[in-house]
RNA sequence: GCCCUCUUAGCUCAGUAGGAUAGAGCACAGGAUUCCUAAUCCUGGGGCCGCAGGUUCGAAUCCUGCAGGGGGCACCA
């Protein structure tokens, strides 16, 4: 929009470019919107800024939109909007809703993200829900800008960690049984291996008593079985915390279905696949990786690298413009070999993204809680969000960029309930809701046309609140290009930070109706946009608190 | 040892594509409600943006080195 408006005077003065900087400036005082790009330009055109700006200025037309146009410091110019102009940007925000909030800059590009993917092997613990909340906005911040998304969860079913979980139950399952078995080593500790042991025992009682884990079939029965049931209880853990996936892309069938085998052939094709000491290696070295990487190894076994180079192959095979993966952080070090097998199949490597997420310290009172897979303890994602509540679990994972370490402190977060930033945001929410309700009482409507008089709204809390409404496009769009969902949550603070004073000093029922009906279409706008942020970061709007 | 990442107010963290005088919440101190939800509002103190160089009109932001935290360097997943 202002963009445009500079390109075009740019274009008057004779310089071609596509891309105008423009921002807010960090004080209110120095306008509403400002552009450095005299100073770009100075360079280029061996003239003082100075003097660039003023011939820019000079070059636009916008009489209907601007107060204000300066020149300031080293050669900014800085804009302050009409009031008119606010407000005819309000209607268009409450008449277009959905199209104003949601710039279609995704035309129906097909991206794929991948997130959690963990393995079946006992409950989601805190970093799990980190990524799943992290994932599950970023889907919906790219479904709102106009993407095809889909969300898949990879289950690693197939390996060597799903036969240690099996043969873990196994264990428990001979011990019950009176037929003890050793425990194998790096086993599976938790609580929830001895439930799944007494389920079996439950409904097949000493049929597998006098078995050994070396039988085939007995050793693939505990193994599915246990699998299955922790898949299901991660399912329901997920769809608990309010996170839903399109399709689970199970890893033992891209090997009963030759996907496996194709993209091994696809890349030996290509020349990248060689034997060696008697295992078969994917040359990751031709693109930048430190070492080649073994895919069979020397007993004839696949790595998970090959079925990961499989899934890969799988997804761009099926025509996604963009595939993003969510990982730990502790998996960084794999990127530079999924980029060499995405090249080595002849795809653009600039179509996968990785999104790190650091790891979630949890703490109690400020003291660590300790945590050891292993051992079996740990403290889930259920445990969690029983204890402090789904929306501010997620909402706590949205308020830190996804690379920084988060402290998780559960007794800091419950403490400061009250003032929590998710409820700040939803109390303003909340109140408009009331006032609503209040209004519907009184008989006054609550829908609004588009030639409502909005001159009434001329406060500086007002107006405030108007430009920050009117930005929400800007904050997403940012969003959206960094794909960083953890700026709506910040925008939706500063929002609300805006509501509140506002509501403070202004009455909104008791004034003249044409005033009345102004601040009510102000704040129909407010909570558009505060509904629309929270429902892309994934958290409730509470009509009532 | 090599690689990645992080280091901003007492604490937890933002900082938009290098831009103007460095931002929020919490905590702390004080104040506000006869009135639509006080889970609210107002005021205040607080900073060598880890350290040192460099790039330039301009650096928290980019580059190099150093220190500290975390992670990774498997024919594990």
């Amino acid at each position: 929009m202002i963009e445009d408006i500079l390109l075009k005077a740019l274009g008057k003065i004779g310089i071609e470019t596509d891309f105008v900087e423009v921002e807010i400036p960090r004080h209110e005082a120095l306008g509403d919107i400002s552009t450095p790009v005299a100073m770009l330009l100075s360079k280029k055109l061996r003239k003082s800024p100075a003097l660039i700006a003023e011939s820019i200025i000079a070059a636009i037309d916008a009489p209907d939109i601007f107060q204000t146009i300066e020149r300031a410091g080293a050669g900014f110019i800085n804009f302050r909007f009409k009031p008119s102009y606010l407000c005819d940007e309000l209607r268009k925000l409450y008449s277009r809703e959905s199209d104003y909030l949601r710039p279609n800059v995704g035309k129906g590009r097909k991206i794929q993200i991948e997130f959690v993917s963990a393995n079946p092997t006992g409950p989601l613990h805190l970093g799990h829900g980190r990524g799943a909340a992290l994932g599950a906005a970023v889907a919906n911040l790219l479904s709102a800008a106009g993407f095809s998304v889909t969300k898949e969860f990879y289950v690693n079913d197939a390996g060597r960690q799903v036969k240690l979980l099996g043969e873990s139950v196994f264990a428990r399952y001979k011990t019950i049984a009176n037929t003890p078995y050793d425990f194998p080593t790096d086993g599976y500790h938790g609580d929830y291996v001895e439930e799944l042991a007494k389920g079996i025992h439950a409904t097949y009682g000493d049929k597998f008593s006098l078995s050994g884990f070396d039988e085939v079939e007995v050793s693939q029965f505990f193994i599915a079985y246990s699998y299955t049931a922790m898949l299901s209880e991660i399912k329901k853990d997920l769809s608990d915390f309010g996170v839903e996936f399109d399709r689970w892309q199970s890893e033992k069938e891209l090997f009963t279905d030759g996907t496996v085998t194709k993209a091994i052939n696809a890349l030996r094709g290509n020349g990248f696949i060689y034997e060696q000491d008697s295992a078969v290696w994917f040359k990751a070295t031709a693109f930048g990786d430190e070492k080649d990487r073994v895919i069979i190894k020397t007993d004839g076994q696949y790595t998970y690298f090959a079925s990961d180079i499989a899934y890969h192959i799988l997804k761009l095979d099926r025509g996604f413009d963009e595939i993003i993966n969510i990982w730990g952080a502790d998996h960084h070090g794999y990127i530079p070999r999924i980029r060499a097998v995405i090249q080595a199949a002849g795809h653009d490597e600039n179509k996968l993204v990785v999104l790190l997420v650091q790891m979630v310290m949890l703490l109690r009172g400020g003291v660590p809680v300790q945590m050891s897979k292993r051992a079996g303890e740990f403290v889930t994602l259920r445990d969690v969000t029983n204890e402090v509540g789904r929306d501010i679990t997620r909402f706590i994972f949205l308020t830190r960029r996804p690379d920084s370490q988060l402290e998780f402190d559960m007794e800091a977060v419950k403490k400061e309930s009250p003032e929590n930033p998710v409820y700040y945001i939803q109390y303003a929410y909340a109140r408009i809701n009331s006032v609503f309700g209040k209004a519907q009482e009184r008989n006054i409507s609550l829908s609004f046309d588009d030639d409502i008089n909005l001159s009434g709204l001329d406060s500086p809390e007002e107006l405030q609140l108007i430009k920050k409404l009117i930005f929400y496009p800007t904050a997403f769009l940012t969003a959206v290009r960094t794909r960083e969902p953890h700026r709506i949550t910040f925008y939706l603070q500063e929002l609300a930070g805006q509501f509140h004073p506002f509501y403070y000093k202004h009455r909104i029922l008791d004034e003249a109706e044409p005033l009345t009906r102004a601040r009510l279409m102000l704040c129909a706008c407010v909570k558009i946009v505060i509904k629309e942020g929270l429902n892309i970061l994934g958290v409730s709007t509470p009509d009532k608190m």
